[in-house]
RNA sequence: GCCCGGGUGGCGAAAUGGGCAGACGCAGAGGACUUAAAAUCCUCUGGGAGGCGACUCCCAUGCGGGUUCGAGUCCCGCCCCGGGCACCA
């Protein structure tokens, strides 16, 4: 029989339309039988599908395939974010309203993800967007209120005066405005929505223990990090009139060295002590902070002229307001010990303020201040303490704090560096946040029945201006739900990582308009057994989304601590050593390279070029490669399909080899795919099998190569679906490929008959010999000391010893 | 500064619990087929030295030590690259 040619556009548009006509996975929540939820993190629509999302979906795609083949119930489904920010700054630039632009880069990118042939379940597709996302997203913001943990408090806010808007972080580019390189952001006081996460912090950091080996060291190291626990001591210094001001420190064992209290320029005592000119100063230093200046800024200080005491010793230190002392984290205000720490002592060298060091280090000489110069910090014996000199730094630290919480002075606290959430956006493209504030009344929240409250339509974005929604009398003017006054609504909208932090509840059941989910389809599908995406999450988005699961358990809808069960996170795609992105204007699309080569190649090489968790650059002399090994492929099984199916005669040693090859070939690969994804060897090991198959290619009869053929079309399956569909179909199989079982392999034919021994001298290897599976040491031994070449070695020189290692090695140790 | 990764041919990479370093692929060289090109197929390809030759020896996994019969893999000390956090008290 003739071979074809391998023609990828044929072949995709074939499958293509037959699997429109069939619903390709349909997973139902079926409680007999285990089930697989596999995802990828939400993209949002920018319109460019490019090999870094691609990466991405098909690393997700060829699990779903392959845990499909071995009998799970995947669900796999698919939906988008809103991602508010750039698609208002887009939509602005083009002219459109957001909602148009998003819509039209939905239909744009899921053409696309079409034609890559992922086995999503489109009938689970979302988009978060829409009103009925917004509905369950203001209902959660409904419950969290009610449980005190959403709230409105004054906060400094970045601002553009140039734009006249409020900017997120994000937005704030060297201390300016993205959108105007020389205007410098300014703070402003503003009325912000947050959620309380802290509520949630030593959940959070408590829970990380059991994501250990499932989840990237590296992401939990990071929301550790974020978290920031520190268990320490708050201890209450007094103004002389009584007033007191609590202070965090980790080092109370340090605190007979305090020479100085410092209070954040922001502290509300502030304002209170500084007068004159000071006030000046101390404004300057708050703006000059907001503008993030690139680490480095020095060390400033305003004395205000007051003194504060001690509990420890009485004695009254000096209180400063400093430049590098935050407000938000501990109480805002420290101690100042410059003799132990690296801040303190640069802020006291310059101010002049004493230096006295009341930790030795353990068995050392008696700390000298003169001698002072990086060695802060450790951990030693206390001297210059009063009664807790002599003691141990973590004895005094114990017995310390003991005694602030005996005289009731302090007491023992753990701060963390979390802070609440902020989802106030001043911006249009949203979920308005539902609630109405009431001259009367005050914050009044919308009640559930007149949920979801939509975003007005006729809206003039300008980019200008604060939230465009206040320019919309239509949506500001309501009537107080409680007393029927009239009143304003609530114009800011929610931060769109509300929208991802629990889209994945919701595709289990989309349609759902009573809740945002029915609990039990939760319990059958969560947690998510396999999520996988990208770094940049590691921190926002999935410290987010675990927090909402543990608020959704304690509101009563699920039952489980923790969403997600292992995380992957997979590489980024580089070309020429830059992340892929539209405005670098470095991408290799997705659509681009299917014309070019068919869907097929462009998967088979993202997963192929490197494992992939690591980076990867893209070439695209390497996707020549990989469509070439398709080809061959292709042509190699449709002239051999019918020799394959006629039982024809074959040489039995060539079979043997074969059918050899071809069962470690589907162990390795099983194995892989089971343990680590490691696509790379496995697509490398059935490469090898072909290579193999084509060496022996006349001399095996037809069962063997029927077998070989239709195991190499089962193991390619995961990774290049469409050529699986046509080569089981070549191979006069029926049924769609992704319906089959996955391959399984027979040990004893999987093993090499003889064992090739390598046989060493002083570790270097310099023989081989073949010898049976089990052979004895000692017949091992023997037979390498016999071997010619090993002989030529031991001439003149003295054996020590032999080590042998069955059906592996021997190595000979001489003198 | 602190916390994570990582460093192997010309390139992407393999080597899964210490046991043949460089599988598989790309690029390159030579050859076959062809009027020619493309495509395809075959052979070679870490560096160095020796031999007419089948081959033999030496060097080589960022650097320096160590443990071991044996180290890319384990331990100690450094260097370099990437990432995260960063006056977090």
């Amino acid at each position: 029989m003739p071979e074809k040619n391998y023609d990828a556009q044929r072949i995709e548009m074939k499958w293509r339309r037959r699997w429109e006509q069939i619903p390709l996975y349909r997973a139902e929540a079926n409680p007999a039988r285990p089930k697989y939820y596999v995802l990828e993190m939400l993209p949002y629509p920018s319109g460019t599908l490019h090999m870094g999302h691609l990466r991405n979906y098909t690393i997700g795609d060829a699990v779903a395939r392959y845990k499909r083949m071995r009998g799970f119930n995947v669900l796999h489904p698919m939906g988008w974010d809103a991602f508010g920010l750039p698609a208002e700054n887009a939509a602005i630039e083009r002219g459109l309203h957001p909602r148009e632009w998003t819509l039209r880069n939905i239909a744009e990118m899921t053409r696309t993800l079409r034609r890559y042939a992922f086995s999503y379940d489109w009938s689970r597709e979302i988009s978060t967007c829409e009103p009925e996302y917004y509905r369950w997203n203001q209902w959660f913001f409904l419950k969290m209120l009610e449980r005190g943990l959403a709230y409105r408090k004054k906060s400094l806010v970045n601002w553009c005066p140039e734009c006249g808007t409020v900017l997120a972080n994000e937005q704030v580019v060297d201390g300016c405005c993205w959108r105007h390189p020389r205007t410098p952001v300014e703070q402003r006081d503003l009325e912000q929505w947050f959620l309380k996460t802290t509520a949630y912090a030593e959940q959070l950091l408590a829970d990380i223990r059991r994501l250990e080996g499932l989840w990237p060291e590296r992401v939990l190291a990071m929301q550790r990090n974020w978290i920031g626990r520190s268990e320490g001591a708050e201890i209450v210094f007094r103004l002389e009139d009584g007033r007191p001001i609590p202070v965090f420190t980790t080092r109370v064992d340090t605190i007979f060295g305090a020479t100085g209290l410092l209070l954040a320029p922001e502290h509300p005592l502030t304002a209170e002590l500084v007068e004159g000119e000071g006030r000046l100063r101390v404004k300057a230093m708050i703006d000059s902070r907001a503008q993030k200046q690139l680490a480095e800024f020095d060390k400033e200080g305003v004395f205000t002229g007051r003194y504060a005491v001690n509990p420890y010793n009485g004695e009254r230190l000096p209180v400063w307001v400093a430049n590098f002392v935050l407000l938000e984290y501990g109480t805002g205000a420290v101690m100042a010990v410059p003799a132990h720490d690296q801040r303190d002592f640069e802020f006291c060298r310059k101010y002049g303020l004493e230096i006295r060091p009341v930790i030795r280090p353990a068995g050392g000489e008696p700390a000298r201040a003169d001698l002072l110069e990086e060695a802060f910090v450790e951990d030693g014996v206390l001297e210059n303490s009063g009664e807790f000199s002599g003691l141990s730094s973590e004895e005094a630290r114990r017995r310390m704090t003991a005694k602030a919480e005996r005289e009731g002075f302090g007491r023992a606290a753990v701060t963390y560096r979390l802070k609440d959430w902020g989802i106030s956006r001043q911006r249009y493209w949203g979920t308005p946040i539902p609630v109405v504030h009431c001259p009367q009344c005050g914050i009044v929240p919308v009640p559930e029945s007149e949920l979801p409250v939509l975003l007005p339509l006729n809206v003039r974005i300008t980019g200008r201006g604060r939230s465009p929604l206040e320019s919309v009398p239509e949506f500001v003017q309501a009537a107080c739900p409680r007393c029927a006054a009239p009143a304003r609504r609530e114009t800011d909208t929610m931060d769109t990582f509300v929208d991802s932090s629990w889209y994945f509840y919701r595709y289990c059941d989309p349609r759902n308009d009573r809740l945002p989910y029915d609990p039990e389809l939760i319990a059958y599908w969560f947690p998510i057994d396999q999520y996988i995406g990208g770094i940049e999450h590691a921190i926002l988005h999935l410290i987010y989304s675990r927090f909402f699961c543990k608020v959704m358990r304690d509101i009563g809808l699920i039952r489980h601590d923790e969403p997600v069960r292992s995380l992957f996170t997979q590489g980024m795609v580089l070309k020429d050593g830059a992340a892929m992105s539209k405005s670098r204007g470095n991408v290799v699309g997705a659509d681009e390279l299917a014309d070019r080569y068919g869907a097929d190649t462009g998967r088979l090489f993202v997963l192929f070029a490197a494992p992939p968790e690591k980076e990867l650059e893209w070439q695209d002399a390497g996707v020549e490669g990989m469509h070439r090994f398709l080809a061959r492929t292709y042509r190699f099984l449709t002239r051999n399909a019918e020799r394959a199916r006629s039982g024809a005669a074959g040489e039995a040693e060539a079979d043997r080899q074969a059918l050899r090859k071809l069962h470690q070939t589907v162990r390795k690969v099983t194995q892989d795919l089971e343990s680590r994804w490691h696509f790379n060897t496995s697509i490398a090991a059935v490469m090898e099998l072909m290579n193999e198959l084509h060496a022996l290619e006349e001399r095996l009869s037809g069962p063997v190569l029927q077998e070989a053929l239709e195991k190499v079309t089962l193991m390619l399956a995961p990774f290049v679906p469409y050529l699986a569909e046509e080569l089981w179909e070549e191979l006069g199989r029926q049924g769609p490929v992704f319906d089959q079982s996955w391959p399984d392999y027979d040990q004893e034919l999987a093993r090499e008959e003889e064992a090739e021994i390598v046989v060493q001298v002083n570790g270097r290897v310099r023989s081989r010999i073949r010898a049976a599976f089990g052979a004895s040491r000692e017949e091992l031994e023997r037979r390498a000391l016999e071997d010619d070449k090993i002989q030529g070695f031991l001439k003149g020189r003295q054996l020590v010893k032999v080590v042998v290692v069955p059906d592996k090695l021997v190595n000979v140790v001489v003198r």
